[in-house]
This record gives structure tokens, C-alpha cells and sequence, in this order.
DNA sequence: TTGGTTTTGGTACTTTAGTATGACTCCCAA
DNA sequence: TTGGGAGTCATACTAAAGTACCAAAACCAA
């Protein structure tokens, strides 16, 4: 928010200042319209570049999840956090000291979420439910 | 993005009326020329943008794969081709086939690869892999 | 040609992963 | 209030995965 007043700020403040120029330039004559046209032409071109940048990078940290996708596969709420601690590289062990349960629990989340997933080993669940976009790429 | 255009488009609109209202009191300056400034920046803004997205759609195409951290961890062509396999969810057995190679094999080369990435597991590999930008993500 | 790395492969072993099955509790909607 | 889904856990098993150690080609640069 306060990137976004800054931003705007300075944008304001740029045309401001361009303005003017011409203006002056307008009754001294000094410098030619030109000049100034290609210099706004300029700033404004690299101010797209440059806002058009910060909001694709935000776009890519922002991971869109698909959670119609989770619903349509009949994935539990506890099966997909087992999901994500499978992709975050833990062993089942690791995952049932994570979530406070039984090795056995989560082996029988893992089997069904190979099952439904439509996957035979945990890797392939991973590839799968990133191209579901179930799982923040 | 369609938002953030509109929003600048509409304040520098507003800036340019507020700007012409604020003249008519003083000098009946030259209308014409600062609403083509306007045109020019709010086109050149638009450009700018565009042209960022075009050049950032190709550099995403084509994954930026950080070949110089798959070099400092001594990770050999061979070796990244199973890790690859891995990353596409196969098992030992599988990547065995597709390389023509035995499942020996590819033992040795994931048990190599989990020291060099210093990973306990497959899944690990590839996480760490992924933070790495040795694997597409 | 020599020496180091890569790639390959094997055996023998331990550890995880995954399957199948059954059972118990909890909760919620019909 | 009852049936069903969700979550829990256990046993017993099979199948992968991973480790350790060794060794022989193949390749490549000095």
C-alpha cells in the first residue's frame, strides 16, 4: 500500500515536473517541443516496463491453488496437508510427528491420495497435483 | 494489470482536467498541447507494458535453469538426467528402462545425487532441486 | 599413454513406502 | 437417532528405495 502511494506519488509528481517544462519551454522557446514529447514518450515507456514487472513478480509469488479441483478429486482436508508435507520432501515418519498422529495414519492418507490422484508413488502425486494446480508450484 | 492501466489512465486524465481547469483562471494557454502530451504518455505507458509482457512471456518459456548450481554441486550430465526422471515422478525401474541402463544403476546415481544435494529422500531431492533452479519449476 | 572422472553394473543389506484389511471414534446431516 | 464420511490406528505383508562396497569399462584431458 504504501509502494502503491509512492508509486503514484512519484508518477504525479513526474508529470508534474514535465509539464511545466513544457510550459516553459512553451514561452522561451528554449527547448524544443520535441525534445520534450520524446523525453515523456520515454519516462512513461519505462514506467510501464516498470510496473508492468513488480505486478507480473507479484502474480508469480501469489500461487494460484485450484481448490475445485481438490473438492472435484474428494480430497479431505487432512489429506491435503499430508499432500503438501509430500511435496515439501518428508517422510511419512516426519509428516505423523508434523501433524501429531501415527505413522499408520498417514500411511493410509498417502494411500488413499495416490488413489485418488491417480498415482503410484509419491513423486507422481507430486507431479500430478502440480499440474492440478492443487499445489503452489 | 487491466486495472492498474485503467487507474493511471483515469488520474492522468483527471490530472490534465484539473490542470486546464486551474489555467483558464490565469493565461488561455494552449489546450490542444497538453492532451496530446497526455495521449503520448498514457500510449507510451501502454507499450511499455506490452512490450514487458511480450519479452517476459519468452524468457518464461525458455526455463531458467541455473546450470552454474548443478556445476559447483558436481552434478553430472547423467546424474541430472535422473534427477529429471525423478522430478517427473518415475521410479528406479522406469528410469531405468527410459535410460537403457540396469536399475543398478540408477541406484548408484540417485544415492549420488542425495549426497550431492544433500537430501535424505527422493521427494527432498526434488525440493531442494527446485529452490536450487536446477529442476524447471 | 597415464590418471582421474564418469558411467556402468553387481551383491547384500536396511529402511521407507505402499497395500490390504479391519476396527474404533467423532461429527454431521437426513 | 442413525447412517456415512472423516480421521484415527494397528497388523501383516509386498514392493520400492536407499546404503555400502566393490569393480570394470569408457572417456577425456594432460
Amino acid at each position: 500500500m504504501k509502494k502503491t502511494i509512492f508509486v503514484f506519488s512519484s508518477l504525479i509528481i513526474a508529470l508534474l515536473v514535465l509539464f511545466q517544462l513544457s510550459k516553459y519551454s512553451y514561452v522561451s522557446g528554449d527547448i524544443s517541443l520535441e525534445i520534450i514529447i520524446a523525453i515523456i514518450a520515454i519516462v512513461f515507456f519505462v514506467i510501464g516496463v516498470y510496473i508492468n514487472k513488480k505486478t507480473l513478480r507479484k502474480e508469480k509469488l501469489s500461487s494460484p491453488i485450484n481448490s475445485k479441483n481438490i473438492e472435484q478429486l474428494g480430497i479431505s482436508k487432512r489429506e491435503y496437508e499430508v499432500l503438501v508435507q509430500i511435496s515439501n520432501g518428508l517422510s511419512n515418519k516426519e509428516i505423523a510427528e508434523k501433524l501429531f498422529v501415527s505413522e499408520s495414519t498417514i500411511k493410509t492418507h498417502v494411500s488413499n491420495l495416490l488413489l485418488k490422484l491417480d498415482a503410484k508413488r509419491r513423486t507422481q502425486a507430486i507431479q500430478k497435483a502440480k499440474d492440478l494446480h492443487i499445489l503452489a508450484i
